[in-house]
RNA sequence: GGAGAGAUGGCAGAGUCUGGUCGAAUGCGCCGCACUCGAAAUGCGGUGUCCGCGUAAGUGGACCGGGGGUUCGAAUCCCUUUCUCUCCGCCA
């Protein structure tokens, strides 16, 4: 959520801003809607101070034995209209709420213009892109023959797009999360969290998938509750509606959790094996920082998940998105992307955004110094989610032979140096 | 799922029966000052959030889990809802 005082005093620029994500709001509309409801607030207001002194002589009155019929007449009218006007007051506030919510957060200086993902720009590459002597696979194929993955009987179980993982290959998802964990809680300083699957809408809310994104996500109407998308969603919560002290900051979640996307318009596109998912794994860094500090905490977020694909030696890139590719509550974000050698392609494994004052301001979430009340920064970065890692290490680290070698940093985890038929 | 008890400021905890001077006693904590070489102890003063108006000092309004109602007036009465605790039932 943006600050109405911005909003109020800067229309034009953040009508520019807006317009820049692809997003079309009217902004002068909601600076009208704010000004009827701060005139009739203060009207209002106004009626209230009468009451309540007249409200006092009666007391004083009725004290003293004295009649106070006269003023309670008053009264009986003057309590009526202020009713109907709080009435209408509430009204006009939930409206300008729905409509702050509606309005994405404003993009970073520092991020490129740009329509849609393809103008986003490549900023870094690590690793080397592996030299084959033989075809390299597809990561299904390996893991099919291999007896890793069982998406028929996935399907069968639920729907395409819920993965069936078996024998090794369900052995190294679990390695991966373990593995994962292990670095950012003994290396990077995270506290460990294991929320919940399913949240309500308020929590939804506060880190902004509702209300534009509802329709991407599983929701069970009987009990109001959805499931996460991401453990971005549970952690950032947890400390909504709270007062923080900045003697703690920054504080620094890591969480897994499954992650369930209807991934609603997207079907057919880039969905073979376990490139698009229903659900899927993730351990998701979250940190809660001074504003002064969060840009400096999220470039040290992009690194903590940078150090997982290569102590893992991946080969990967990382993209700085343009505002047209941002997402809603994002104000600037890094993407990074691993190499898959047999499906060709870079694929996304993580996304390190921060939201600034964003998510803060619909969840509520700040901090008290001698300057006063301040809403803290939110940032959150994957680190990282395990299906396209998956692929990596499958496509990356696939032999001749059709076995397939663990990465050592993985070794210990996993059980095994080999996989084989 | 059934029965009962409760939710008050940073924390603890009064006030609710009997509506009015209650944004709310008291204690703790925190901040400042005094005393002290320093500290502790003690004493004095201060210490909530949100929305308006105002350059500011200040000032009006709202807030006692959430929502609604009764009333001139609600922390206090009524309805409803969420959560917590205790007991019973069920259960991995």
């Amino acid at each position: 959520m943006l600050d109405i005082k911005i909003i109020r005093e800067h229309p034009q620029a953040v009508q520019k801003a807006v317009e820049t994500k692809n997003v079309n709001i009217d902004i002068d509309a909601i600076v009208a809607l704010d000004d009827k409801r701060r005139n009739l607030s203060k009207k209002t207001d106004d009626m209230k101070s009468v009451r309540n002194k007249v409200s006092q002589a009666i007391s004083l009155k009725k004290r003293n034995k004295e009649d106070a019929s006269v003023e309670i007449a008053d009264m009986q009218k003057l309590s009526a209209d202020i009713k109907e006007n709080d009435a209408k007051i509430t009204a006009i506030t939930l409206e300008l709420k729905a409509q702050l919510l509606a309005i994405p957060n404003i993009p970073s200086d520092d991020t490129p213009i740009g329509k849609n993902e393809t103008e986003n720009v490549e900023i870094a590459i690590w690793g080397e892109k592996r030299e084959f002597d033989f075809k390299p696979k597809d990561h299904l194929d390996v893991a099919e023959k291999l007896k890793m993955l069982d998406l028929k009987r996935g399907a069968k179980i639920s729907g395409s797009g819920f993965p069936l993982y078996t024998g090794w290959g369900a052995r190294l998802e679990r390695a991966l999360i373990n593995f994962m964990l292990d670095i950012h809680t003994s290396e990077h300083g995270y506290i460990e969290i294991f929320p919940p699957f399913l949240v309500n809408s308020e929590s939804v809310t506060g880190t902004g998938q509702l209300p534009k994104l509802a329709d991407d996500m599983y929701h069970l109407k009987d009990d109001d509750l959805w499931f996460i998308p991401t453990a971005e969603v549970p952690v950032t919560n947890m400390h909504r509606d709270e007062v923080l002290n900045p003697a703690d900051f920054p504080i620094k979640y890591a969480a897994f959790s499954g992650c369930f996307r209807r991934e609603a318009g997207s079907y057919g596109k880039d969905t073979r094996g376990l490139q698009r998912l229903h659900q899927f794994n993730k351990v998701e860094m979250v940190q809660f920082v001074h504003p002064d500090k969060s840009y400096e905490a999220w470039a040290g977020l992009v690194k903590n998940a940078e150090a997982i694909l290569q102590k893992l030696e991946l080969p990967y890139r990382i993209l700085e998105l343009c505002t047209g590719d941002l997402s809603f509550a994002a104000a600037r974000c890094h993407d990074i992307e691993l190499w898959a050698p047999g499906t060709e392609k870079w694929l996304e494994v993580s996304s390190c955004s921060n939201f600034e004052d964003f998510q803060a301001r619909r969840s509520n979430i700040r901090f008290k110094d001698d300057k006063g009340m301040h809403f803290v920064h939110t940032l959150n970065g994957s680190g990282v989610a395990t299906p396209r890692l998956m692929i990596a290490i499958i496509e990356n680290y696939q032999q001749a032979n059709g076995s397939l070698l663990i990465p050592e940093a993985l070794r210990p985890y996993v059980g095994t140096d080999k996989i084989e038929a």
